[in-house]
DNA sequence: AGACTTTGGTTGAGTGGTCAACCTTTAGCT
DNA sequence: AGCTAAAGGTTGACCACTCAACCAAAGTCT
């Protein structure tokens, strides 16, 4: 790179410093209080709360994947861990042989439905309800727009430049 | 929780997913992009960063680590892993015997001065471009706000309540 | 001075996520 | 049909982060 780049000025290097503290802190907070409510981590609540809003809390794996926004690899490691502690079962799917579909256990339905009340009260509590209607509007039209530009550019990702040095 | 809790509207639940996505995805590009020219991780380069900003790269590892928010155990594994690597070193805190400082080695001054230019560029292509100037305000904001009401939590944290079932 | 607490930091275990390699099935093409 | 390529998942290795336990030095209180 020779010529020098724009540099953030003071707001735009405090939005990013910003933006990566709340998240942080913000899903720290709430994996913790989703554990002390419900035992469950945090991941294995979004699973369990996609599922549980899918008619017989069955989806194939993609499609759950998908919705989540998971690799999945990622995804199939975590079938697997809650597998195993009967959240969700495994089933082979009828419409292709290579997939997968994954439902949700009655032991899984018990949990998130006990689980998702105090979940939703902790993200208003430390996220929602400290954002006015037109902040939130805001956020919404700035996440969506980077989201938009963010998977339009995950194709086209071998155009990088020339390489530092 | 006996009452139904206020659960989220559309927008509030958009404005909780986009928030979310959006940092999960933006720090996958940006760990690959930053790799990808330095071959550095992202964590490396946030400790490379702030440590080339302070005089002669030298800083006591509380202050490091209170200004990336990281918790202790969390940025002593960091440096013990950047040494092996010879991007920082440690050396004794002559004001405290218990502290330690960590020290920008040459080889971690060269990396983050390389890495730096086009670090910036991709968070502003990837993000800071994409929001106007009001935007911008209103995140700042909304993160410091949210920020704030953390903090305050974080010390008052017994007085959940009653817990589930 | 002597005990108690707090602070700064390290360590090891456990866990979660990414990546790359792999396998199987499906789709496309001729 | 037959060959190749792409898609859906799984697995294992590796690494980063959290948590809890621990240690030593500083501060505090009497």
């Amino acid at each position: 790179m020779t010529a020098e780049p724009k540099w953030l000025d003071t707001r735009e290097d405090r939005a990013w410093r910003t933006f990566v503290n709340v998240h942080h802190e913000l899903m720290l907070r709430l994996q913790r209080h989703v554990m002390a409510d419900s035992g469950l981590v945090l991941a294995e609540y979004e699973v369990l709360a996609v599922l549980s809003q899918h008619p017989d809390g069955l989806m194939s794996a993609q499609e759950l994947g998908s919705q989540l926004r998971w690799e999945k690899s990622r995804l199939s490691h975590q079938v697997r861990r809650m597998q195993d502690q009967g959240l969700v079962a495994r089933e082979p799917n009828p419409a292709d042989a290579r997939s997968c579909m994954v439902r949700l256990a009655p032991k899984g339905r018990r949990t998130i439905e006990e689980a998702a009340p105090w979940h939703v009260q902790h993200v208003r509590r430390d996220f929602i309800d400290l954002i006015t209607p037109e902040e939130l509007e805001t956020l919404i039209a700035v996440n969506e727009r980077v989201l938009g530009h963010l998977a339009d550019r995950a194709g086209s990702e071998d155009s990088v430049q020339g390489k530092g040095k």
